[in-house]
DNA sequence: CTGAAAGCGCTTACAG
DNA sequence: CTGAAAGCGCTTACAG
């Protein structure tokens, strides 16, 4: 392994330099010149681990995720991993597997690490949270919620869920059930139901019964059956794609045809409502984009700069045929 | 920041007795006692950059992938994830966006990092592969793919892909259309293939035809729809359970049933294949398995223990609703 | 603009 | 079993 030593002594100057040269220090044009074709002759790239002891920071961006199979995360990676290249800073994933004091510890590991920033996409901010990014003292952006102490990334929720309930009205449906999730999750939980409540609310003659269920799709398919016994809904708006693939196939398995029989609608936007038959209709967040726009901000906080404490990216209604037009 | 000095002067011993504390040298128990407090008490941890540094060797394993938006990636890398926590590595994943030159870089970039080991998700080995593995200087396992210069975990593809012919067969399927992808891709584009040709060779009147596609959904929507029309096959063997999931589409476009007017099978075993409808019959691989097997390999690798070049995880075929029984 | 020196937090022979 | 010393490959005041 070549070394910074080598390279000031086969281009006759000191380590100083040499050192200068690389952190853009000044410089005169002559022994600049000749660093640089040392370095290149002797392909020389310095030592990250003694780099980092010395200047006691990294250029490495922590990225914790709750799982690493959802269409969400894998997106959201992306997004984070493009951008992060570009800004020619590295990225590591550490995967709390749903886990939340899991999720805590891998805060405390990243620090111990010296990240320079850690991006959290985010299910529910407890207390352990909070008092590991105090004791971390490293900036952070969340992705998917929002907290008043934090930066975050997050989507439009309560907008969509307004936007998605003026389309169901709109296509007719007065008997729906939503099938939501664990009020622990604002954005999904909350969020959604809020603006989708806020849309129907008023609306005469129109029956709204509300339901809960897990994040997976299995939890979907069981819940879904006593809901169309109970109560017939028309349409179930369902809080997740997840949760919508899951009713859509235990429709299926009780012989109703989507939508004539029953009608469905998610949240989020997966590549596979497109491919499903019906294709779902839903709203499209943009994942990648979040990340993307968390991996610019985290390194503006790592920067020093100054950023607002939330940004939102965009959705869209994506209309497909899971929905009936009873009008 | 507590350091390794806090810790020895606080103890009342040596830096080097805290070090052999830390890395198991021979001590006295009354000091190993004591250490054992003050580094509770002051909660510390040794700065891991100095360690690389000083020991030129990090205990962190890096694993390439070509997507992080595939259904394989996601369980192989939980499995790798899980696997390596258990083993007290670190792990630190890089992606190449389905570019061979950026893996091939990140070969590079990861050999700079100082990674121990890695595990590169293959699809297609190149000379430049070969190249960086031999400048790294670092152990590595392949997954998904076999090459004689490497050691490797692959999923039984030739064995999978012949059982499925045979349970196609048995079905009274006689007008088949293979739907493969590129060759260079061994594993899936041969591998599968060649089992699936195996098992229906010399079967009397059977008309098999061999088409390819790529390895997305869209590639095979599109594809699809000339093969109906041209042969009119009883049966779509697609090589990956997403192009099973784009014929599903295209096949409900077009307002065919499945499996009467046509059936279906995949290979993956993707979640997803169960909850489509109908449900998919698939060779489903144990990719989370495979990506435990490779961490535990690397590692062994890394301590420099003997290691056959090849492992094989097991498969199993998964039969549902997607193939009609003509017999 | 350039260099000598100190030091980041560890580990590892070498003595004792 | 224990400690003093050297050194891993960098960076950063401090002089000049």
């Amino acid at each position: 392994m070549v070394t910074i030593a080598d390279i000031a002594k086969i281009a006759g100057v000191s380590k100083s330099t040499v050192s200068r040269y690389l952190n853009g220090g000044s410089i005169s044009d002559a022994t600049r010149k000749k660093i640089e074709r040392v370095i290149d002759a002797n392909s020389y790239s310095p030592n990250k681990f003694a780099q980092s002891l010395k200047a006691k920071k990294t250029n490495i961006i922590g990225t914790i995720v709750p799982r690493l199979d959802s269409y969400a995360t894998s997106q959201t990676l992306i997004g984070i991993d493009e951008q992060l290249r570009e800004l020619d800073c590295q990225l590591v994933i550490s995967n709390s597997s749903q886990d939340l004091n899991r999720e805590i510890e891998n805060i405390y590991s990243l620090a111990k690490q010296k990240v320079a920033g850690i991006i959290l996409l985010a299910t529910e901010i407890t207390d352990g949270h909070l008092e590991a990014f105090r004791q971390a003292q490293i900036p952070v952006i969340l992705v998917g919620q929002q907290h008043d102490q934090l930066h975050s990334i997050i989507h439009k929720d309560y907008e969509s869920g307004y936007e998605l309930g003026k389309y169901v009205l709109q296509k007719g449906h007065r008997n729906i059930a939503y099938l939501g999730v664990t009020e622990k999750d604002i954005a999904v939980g909350i969020k959604r139901k809020e603006g989708f409540k806020k849309a129907v609310e008023g609306q005469p003659d129109t029956l709204v019964h509300y339901f809960e269920t897990s994040f997976n799709i299995k939890g979907a398919m069981e819940r879904v059956p006593e809901i169309i016994e109970e109560y017939q809904p028309s349409i179930i708006v369902c809080a997740t794609d997840n949760i919508a693939l899951g009713a859509l196939k235990a429709a299926y398995m009780k012989g109703l045809r989507v939508p004539e029989d029953l009608s469905l609608t998610g949240f989020g936007g997966y590549d596979i409502t497109e491919i499903t038959y019906p294709g779902i209709t839903t709203a499209k967040f943009y994942y990648k984009e979040a990340g993307r726009m968390a991996a610019k901000d985290i390194t503006k906080l790592v920067n020093g700069e100054e950023l607002g404490k939330i940004s939102f990216t965009k959705y869209e209604i994506i209309e497909r045929e899971s929905v009936d037009n009873l009008l």
